[in-house]
DNA sequence: TTTTAATGAGTAAACGTTTACTCATGAAAG
DNA sequence: CTTTCATGAGTAAACGTTTACTCATTAAAA
C-alpha cells in the first residue's frame, strides 16, 4: 500500500505548513503568491483531493443532503431528484438518495442513517408523515404530509392540486362535456383530495353534476376495469379527468375496448404530463407542474433555513397550467 | 444551542467510558450483558446516533457509494439506480447520485468531489470513459466504456446486445418478413453496435438483405421523419428493429401518418421493454434487460473488488430476452 | 495455596482537517 | 532611533470515533 498523501504530506513537498496549505485551499487567512503558487503546484503533481471527511468532522457540517423519495421510478419524482441533484451540486453540495418503496419501516432506517451521516439537511419528496427531527432543517416537497397542521414548523413546497383539477375539468365543459366523471385511485392522499376538490368547484360553478369513480389501484388494468364497469352499467360519460395520466391510459384502453372513440365520444384528460401524455395516441392533455420551480424552490428554502436566515414554517403553491392535446379536441 | 451528544455524553450517563460505548454498538470487544443494556437504554433516551463522519475518518472508508449516471431521468437508468440503492442500503452503504447530463466536465467534476469524499466505490452507469483511479475500486455497469481494450483493469456488468438485436430480427423473420430495416440513431455507442451486429447475424443466417437508418436523434420526431422519408422514397417494408423504445413509437407515429397498419402492414421491435412498450398502443415487443440481475451483479463485483477478495478485471454478460407483444402479431 | 487464564473495562493515540494564537520580519510613523 | 502595525506563516487544540495496550478482578487449574 502506497503512503496516503494528505496535507501535511502536501505540506512537507512545498516546504509550508499545513495551516498554510488550507489556507490556501479555503482561500482563508493571509499567504503571499508564490507560496499559494508553490502549493497548488504540488497538489496538482500529487493530484491531491481534501479529505472532507476530516473537513466535515472539524467543521461539524457534512455538505450532504438526504433525499427520500418513495420511488425514483416514478418519472415525476425522478424529474425532482434531477433538478434538486443539480441545484445542490452547483451550491457544493451532495445529494444521498434514498428509495422508500413506500415502506414506513425503510424511511425510518434511512432517516437514521442520515442522522448518522450527520446530513446538513433531508428533502422528502411526497413524504406521508411530518417528522420533527430536532438537528437537521428539513422540507417537503410535491406533498403535504398527513400530520401537517398539528405540527407548525414545516416546510412545504406544492404545485397547486386543486387549480390543476379546476383547469382540467374547465376545459372539458368548455369543449361542451355535459356528463363529466374524475376518475382517481383508491390511495388517495392529499394531492388527489385537492384535485378532486378543484374538479368539484369547477363543475358545480357549471352547475353541473359532480361523479366520481375510484380505481382499485393507480394501474392501467384497474382505470380499465373500472371504466368499462361504469359505461356498461349504462352510465353517460362525455368527460373524464383523471389524477394521473396513467389512469387516463387505462381509461382509454377500457374505453377502446367498448368501442368508445377518444376524442369523438369521449375526451379526457391526464395529470403530470408525464413523457406518456405527448407519446401516446392519441396524446394525452394533462396538467403540467412545474417540476424545475418546485425544485429550485425547495432547494432555496432549505438553504435559507440551514443558514438560518429563515425560521418560520411556511408552505409555498406554485400554479400549475393545462396543455392541452388531442384527447380533448 | 443545546450542547451536542456524543459517546462521550453517553459513557458518562452511563457510568462507564467511550470505549465501552464504542464496543456496544459495534459489538466488538467484551462487556458485560448488563453494561450493554444500561448503555443501549442511554442511546435511546438521549436518541443517540453514532457520527459516521467520524467513524469514517478514523476507520478510513466511508461506506459512501457514488453513483454516476448520465440522467436519472431515463427510465432505463432510474431502475438501475433504484435495485443498486437499494442493495447497497442492505449492505450498509449509503448512495451518492450524480447527474452527468452527458456533460465530461460534470462528471470530472462530480468524480473530484467523490474522491474527496473518499468513497468507498464509484458506480458509472453508462459511462463513456475508462478513468483509471487509482485509490477507489471502479464498476461500470450497462456500458462498456469507449477505452476498454486498451486498460485492462476495469470491471463491466452488461447485457447482451448482441442477443438482443439477433432476438429481434429472429422474430420478424419468423413472422414472415422479407423487407427487414433496422433503426438506429446518430449517437450511437457501443451497445447500439451490437444490437445492429445481432441484427445483421440474424438476417445474413436467413439470407436477408441487411438495411439501416439512422435517425438525427433519439427522439421520437427523428424517428417519424427518417421512416417517412424511408417510405416514400418507394422503399419496400414489412419489419423494423429499433434500438429503442423511443424510436418504435416515433416510426409507427410516422407510419401512421402514411396510413401504414402496425403489425398489419409493418412489424416492429423496440428495446428495453420500458413502461412505455405496455402502455402504448399497440403494445410493443421489445427486448428485455435483466436490470435487477445487472444491478445485483455491478454491486456483488464492487464488494469484492472493495474487499479485496477479488483483484482481476472482468466482463459480465447478462441474459437478454424477447417480450413479444401486439407489434408483431 | 499459588499460578494461570479469562473477563470486563479504562487510557490515550490516531484519523486529516480548521483556526485561534502566536511570532518574526520589515515598513511606516513618530 | 524607537514605536507601531501589517504581513506571512507556524503551533497546537479540537472535532467524535476506534482500537491497541493496559490492568484489576475473578475463576479455573495445579
Amino acid at each position: 500500500m502506497k503512503d496516503k498523501i494528505n496535507m501535511k504530506t502536501i505540506a512537507g513537498r512545498a516546504g509550508v505548513s499545513v495551516a498554510t496549505v488550507s489556507r490556501v485551499i479555503n482561500q482563508n487567512g493571509r499567504f503571499s503568491a508564490e507560496t499559494e503558487a508553490r502549493v497548488r503546484h504540488v497538489m496538482e503533481e500529487m493530484n491531491y483531493h481534501p479529505n472532507t471527511i476530516a473537513k466535515s468532522l472539524r467543521e461539524q457540517h457534512s455538505r450532504i443532503i438526504g433525499v427520500i423519495v418513495p420511488d425514483i421510478t416514478n418519472a415525476h419524482f425522478a424529474g425532482l431528484v434531477l433538478e434538486i441533484e443539480k441545484i445542490l451540486f452547483e451550491h457544493a453540495y451532495s445529494t444521498v438518495i434514498c428509495n422508500t418503496n413506500e415502506s414506513d419501516a425503510l424511511e425510518k432506517k434511512h432517516i437514521d442513517a442520515l442522522l448518522s451521516q450527520r446530513v446538513s439537511g433531508i428533502i422528502f419528496i411526497s413524504g406521508k408523515r411530518h417528522y420533527s427531527l430536532h438537528d437537521v432543517t428539513v422540507v417537503y416537497v410535491d406533498r403535504r404530509p398527513d400530520n401537517y397542521d398539528t405540527d407548525s414548523d414545516c416546510v412545504v413546497v406544492e404545485s397547486d392540486n386543486e387549480s390543476g383539477g379546476y383547469l382540467a375539468a374547465e376545459c372539458l365543459i368548455r369543449k361542451g362535456c355535459k356528463d363529466i366523471t374524475m376518475l382517481y385511485a383508491r390511495t388517495m392522499d392529499h394531492n388527489q383530495k385537492m384535485r378532486l376538490t378543484g374538479y368539484q368547484k369547477a363543475l358545480a360553478a357549471h352547475d353541473l353534476a359532480v361523479r366520481a369513480l375510484e380505481a382499485d389501484s393507480v394501474s392501467v388494468e384497474a382505470a380499465a376495469a373500472k371504466i368499462k364497469a361504469y359505461s356498461r352499467a349504462g352510465n353517460r360519460l362525455d368527460g373524464l379527468v383523471c389524477t394521473t395520466d396513467l389512469l387516463a391510459i387505462g381509461a382509454m384502453i377500457g374505453l377502446r375496448e367498448l368501442g368508445i372513440g377518444v376524442p369523438e365520444d369521449v375526451k379526457i384528460t391526464g395529470y403530470d404530463d408525464s413523457a406518456l401524455a405527448t407519446l401516446y395516441h392519441p396524446t394525452i392533455t394533462s396538467v403540467h407542474q412545474p417540476v424545475r420551480d418546485m425544485a429550485r424552490k425547495t432547494v432555496s428554502l432549505l438553504l435559507d433555513h440551514m443558514d438560518g436566515r429563515q425560521k418560520e414554517s411556511a408552505r409555498y403553491v406554485l400554479p400549475v397550467y393545462l396543455a392541452e392535446r388531442e384527447t380533448t379536441t
